[in-house]
DNA sequence: GGAATCATACGAAACAAATCGTATATTAGC
DNA sequence: GCTAATATACGATTTGTTTCGTATGATTCC
């Protein structure tokens, strides 16, 4: 089994996850170039990060050909759930509800009514 | 203004934080003690960490007796805000009811029927 | 008063993360 | 074939976090 133990990527490596999550297959150069538009980074510090990550675990890569192919091996929403939970022990004390309104009374990230009913129809099933 | 505009707490800080923000003042050892339950590490560590917090403007302290009293320089609820918003931009591609879906269906950290109680409110009142 | 106890201060080691320079191999174009 | 461009590998540096040993100053209590 190659399945994931502990993910704990950090904030760079998830911005990488998060290129490779929605392009599913990338060279270094694409995802540097990807990375160029929000920060400011040598190509060769972009390598060394995903070489690491590769070490870990956290991507593979098709290192077959010249030039390697990378692609996340941790699932998103897998990855999503594991920091959620972390952050709802060590910022709201476990309790998930006290994160979820907060989350919900955030007026900058407000949510839209379609949102709201998917939320609602969650919330339902959960109270069954 | 003595307020820090860029709050970025580690880990640890926020454990520590977590407990000051509870207790609302707290000495050193206080903290440790608290710290220990699930944590090991040594008094002068948690010393060392609050020592730097203060530095940083995270905790405020009165030193005006021999044993310091500390409490949190910044506030429960922006803090939470702060980091969750980050969260939502950086693994939610900046949706809020992703992070709720997400936050809802995880087992780990499953809400009781009250806290669903409490969420439902809050959604009523979105829904308007 | 002197020993034990408890406090803070400080420095440095141990780790970890992020960055980049440079070396070197491979390919493409002329 | 040679040069330029592009790729990976690797090491070193910088920066930040966490940890703890040790020094030292106050307080307590026989």
């Amino acid at each position: 089994m190659s399945a994931p133990k502990l993910i704990k990527p950090t904030e760079s490596e998830l911005e990488i996850l998060q290129i490779l999550w929605s392009k599913g297959m990338a060279t270094v150069r694409e995802v540097h170039e990807e990375l160029s538009k929000s920060k400011d980074a040598g190509y060769t510090t972009t390598l060394k990060l995903m070489q690491i990550m590769n070490e870990k675990g956290i991507v593979k890569r098709d290192d077959s050909m010249k030039t390697h192919v990378y692609q996340a091996a941790v699932n998103k929403e897998k990855t999503q759930k594991h920091l959620l939970g972390r952050m709802i022990d060590s910022l709201f004390g476990g309790s998930t509800s006290q994160l979820v309104l907060q989350a919900l009374g955030d007026n900058q990230h407000k949510a839209s009514p379609e949102e709201l009913a998917k939320i609602q129809a969650l919330l339902d099933s959960l109270k069954q």
